[in-house]
Formats: structure tokens, sequence, C-alpha cells
DNA sequence: CAGAATCCGCTAAGATACTG
DNA sequence: CAGTATCTTAGCGGATTCTG
């Protein structure tokens, strides 16, 4: 068996959720389940073994489930787990966080941009 | 001006607590201001060139403020700057997170180990 | 003591082609 | 349509040496 070590617990959260696409893939995720084509279209840029690798580890991480549906052409569903639903509220904290920091650092002569501002990411996720 | 895009807030945040050692070190100066030496003393393993490097990109983030006295030898302190503070909310929340995954995840046939279990973390710093 | 300057290896991520 | 297999590339972290 495979062991993981982490020195603090905020770590594994952080391991979790790493990963260029992860948060974007978990923000799209949040409403309904989506085919695996439509989350790319939803993802400008990923290529397919990415996109493939990225909800491998979240669903073996049990924070995505995988659905297959037995048809001809492959029909392959996503949708968060109740566990998965349960990271919300840190990526909500996460992302106000991160917007109050852009401000400051703004302020200070850097310059961060946020693509999906208006939409405000985590906040109604069924 | 160095531009950093990011595609959700939350990036932000998770860009500011990335690198190895980062949450480590936060976690070490919650309490009080504290020596290069000391906190390296206090990381088992990092190297000088990773410690300073860290040190500086949690600086530029107004994380963490550097102090230097002028003395001989060299004496320099860091300690969380207000703004620092504010992200422990964030940070026990994701421990808390973190721990709850481990146990889900071990429950599943996984092997998660956290070193500093006992040591909440971020749940005491003044 | 604290930090800078080099050099090096590993791994995440990207590009592309192929398969059922 | 969804996923796999290779190959390539960029950046982080590690080891070591040097300096005021």
């Amino acid at each position: 068996m495979a062991e993981e070590i982490y020195q603090l617990a905020v770590d594994i959260t952080l391991k979790t959720i790493s990963g260029k696409w992860k948060t974007s893939i978990l923000c799209n995720l949040g409403t309904a389940p989506m085919r695996t084509g439509e989350l790319k279209r939803r993802l400008p840029g990923i290529s397919q073994r990415i996109l493939t690798k990225q909800l491998k580890e979240l669903e073996t991480d049990q924070i995505i489930k995988r659905k297959v549906y037995p048809e001809v052409p492959p029909r392959v569903e996503y949708c968060l787990t109740e566990h998965g639903k349960t990271l919300r509220k840190i990526l909500l904290e996460m992302s106000e966080w991160g917007s109050e920091h852009a401000e400051l650092q703004n302020a200070s002569g850097h310059n961060y941009e946020i693509i999906d501002q208006n939409l405000k990411g985590f906040q109604d996720m069924s």
C-alpha cells in the first residue's frame, strides 16, 4: 500500500486541490453532473491527457464520482460526491481571501488579475 | 510590472500557501517572531536556499515581515503581518478538512499519515 | 548567521498520435 | 467520445560552495 506522509493536516487539503485545473473542475461540477466533453469545452486549453489525469486523481480522493454508461460512443459523467461537497465551504472562504489578497497586493504595486471574477465560483454550488 | 493571471480567486490563495515548506513556516511563525536559524532548526530537512526563497515569497505576498537588526553577526527576524494572520482561519479549516479526509481515505484502504498530528497547527496562533 | 550563486534531478503539465 | 501511450518541456526543490 502506498504510504502518503504529510507534515500537517492542512497539507492534505492542499494536495487534494492542487493541480492546475482542479479548482476549475470543481467549480464547474458544482451544479450538476457533466460529461467529459462538456467539461473539456468549459476548460479551454486543457489537454485530453491532463483532464483525464486530474479527474482520476479527484476520483481517487473520493471528491468526484465517475459514472460510465454502457453506450457506443462512450458516455461518461462526473459529479461531486457528498464528501466533495464538504470542500465547498473551504473553497469559498479561500476565494474570498484570495480576492482580498489580490486587492491588497494590487494596492501595493502588484498586478493580480482574476478571469472568472463575477462568477463567484463556489457560492451557489447546489 | 509582472502580471499574474488567475482563473479563479481561490487559485490566488492556493498559490500563496503552496510551496513545500510554507504551511510549516506559517505554523511556526504563529506565536512569535523568530530568527532564521531557529526557523531552520524547526524545519528539519530544509536547505538554506529554499528557506530563504520561501520566506522571500511570503514576504513579497505581505504574509510575513522581515526585520533586520544592524548587528554582526547578522540577525534577522520574521513574524506574521496582520494580513498574514487573516490566513489562520482558512488554514485551520483546511486542517480540519484534511484530518477528516485522511480518516475517510484510510477507511477506504489508503494510508495517509500526519506527522504533526497532536499539534493542531493553527488553532492557538496568538 | 543569513543569504547569494551554480548546478542538477524529478515531476507536473503540454503536444501529439492512436484505440475501442 | 473518452481514454491511453510517448515524448518533450518548464519549474520547483535539493546539494554545495562562497561571502560580508
